[in-house]
DNA sequence: GGATTGACAACTGTTGACAGTTTACATCCC
DNA sequence: GGGATGTAAACTGTCAACAGTTGTCAATCC
């Protein structure tokens, strides 16, 4: 992919190298192509993008509040590590988030979003029916997406979306794949239900169960094996 | 204050310029020396300080990340405008996130926070019986940093501290006083304790409460006021 | 008079260069 | 052989200059 493969033309669309620069960089993080823990040379990713250094630095800086490197001054970019304590908070603030957005959004919800939702869930249930795991998690992806961008709040958006990101540091790709689709089509339908109903509270729990659902199961596959004995907290609690 | 008040010396202290401008410039946005919608040049920010221009672009980008600026390219940044619906986004965003920093807390504090707790409460009961304003307050705000900070999710304390910065740019200074010193004791009271007793979900509902009620008394303080017939959202439900 | 055009000034985007720091490696001493 | 020391390469931090864009304002045309 080329750093000139944009959008159509539009005066909005004026992108500067910087962004260019750190949408590519993010990809490359996000990918896998940059692992975690690896140093990042500003020069060297300059001359293979083709562009000079300022650029470069510019999108660290972004990228570094991002949560996506680190950056030492003096020293350089590394690509962030995420330890096990850390991810499991990171799943735990995303639920939580992800239940606020549920609230909100059944608080404000309208006609037309309430019938893109059913939408989805329909398109799921033929899915599951056809037992069509590509197509189940496509619609699955686009329902989450959904119900953040309706809830409307623009702020909780931009978090909820940017600590997504940031699992990607440790969650590998493919292992996004949905285990248990009829457990996880139960629990779209109770939050599409509450959200529909307008009740809040149930929105807000059936959310974050559905998010705590999904991480028990990713930590349970990799507990004592890829962050064997990196947990602080629980060496801390043992002593 | 000169750019060279810094901590005393230590390795990993080193600052680049890039950091100490963007420190400074979020200070002059925060203080209100640069007022929101204040457009920024660059050139004029960079002579100010003494520095070339490229630090300068740096700490942009860090604070647009932050949400504290708005970059147009070619035309330049722009301090952030917060409209209604949006104060109200940021403060009930910020109530959910203080909610679950609380719920967090309550599953691990140990005794030496609950200690600190305790000390703050004493602190500023103390304070309100002499009805010293200026002494609660500054408790007030060392209580709910030590909430945040002692949580452990260093995630979450991040945004929610950014979220608390990007509130200054709508908050005037002098406002965040507190008006009824008795209900907020109260509610600190209700806070510690359920935290101290372990009760997670009980402290969630106490710390968004919190939060909550101090909302509801701003928002009354400005309603069809500095905000007035800012509210996209009233205009769209009234059509 | 009002709209359009064109030149100028101010500013942003990008680059290349220089200075200072870190890191690696070879050398020296014990 | 192992550790301390000194040197050189590589890289980051910062700067100054150039190129391109935006906005302004006066002159021109309808």
């Amino acid at each position: 992919m080329s750093l000139n493969d944009q959008k159509p033309f539009h005066a909005s669309n004026v992108q500067t190298l910087t962004v260019l620069v750190q949408r590519e960089i993010e990809r490359r993080i996000l990918t896998g192509a940059l692992p975690a823990g690896k140093r990042l040379s500003e020069s060297a990713l300059a001359v293979d993008m083709g562009v000079s250094r300022g650029p470069v630095r510019e999108a660290m800086r972004g990228l570094q509040q991002a949560g996506l490197v680190e950056i030492v001054a003096n020293k350089g970019v590394i690509v962030r590590k995420i330890g096990y304590d850390e991810a499991v908070d990171l799943y735990d603030l995303r639920g939580s988030l992800f239940g606020f957005i549920c609230e909100t959004l059944a608080r404000r919800r309208t006609d037309e979003q309430c019938e893109t939702l059913k939408d989805k869930l329909t398109g799921m249930r033929a899915a599951l029916r056809a037992d069509d795991k590509e197509t189940y998690f496509r619609i699955n992806l686009e329902f989450h997406a959904a119900i953040v961008e309706f809830c409307g709040n623009q702020r909780a958006r931009a978090v909820y979306e940017g600590i997504a990101k940031e699992m990607h540091l440790f969650r590998r790709r493919g292992l996004s794949r949905i285990e248990n689709m009829e457990a996880s089509m139960e629990e779209h339908e109770s939050i599409a239900e509450a959200i529909i109903a307008g009740r809040a509270e149930t929105a807000r729990r059936a959310g974050i169960k559905h998010l705590r659902n999904g991480r028990d199961r990713f930590l349970a596959t990799l507990d004592h094996e890829d962050f064997a004995g990196n947990s602080e907290r629980e060496k801390a609690a043992a002593e």
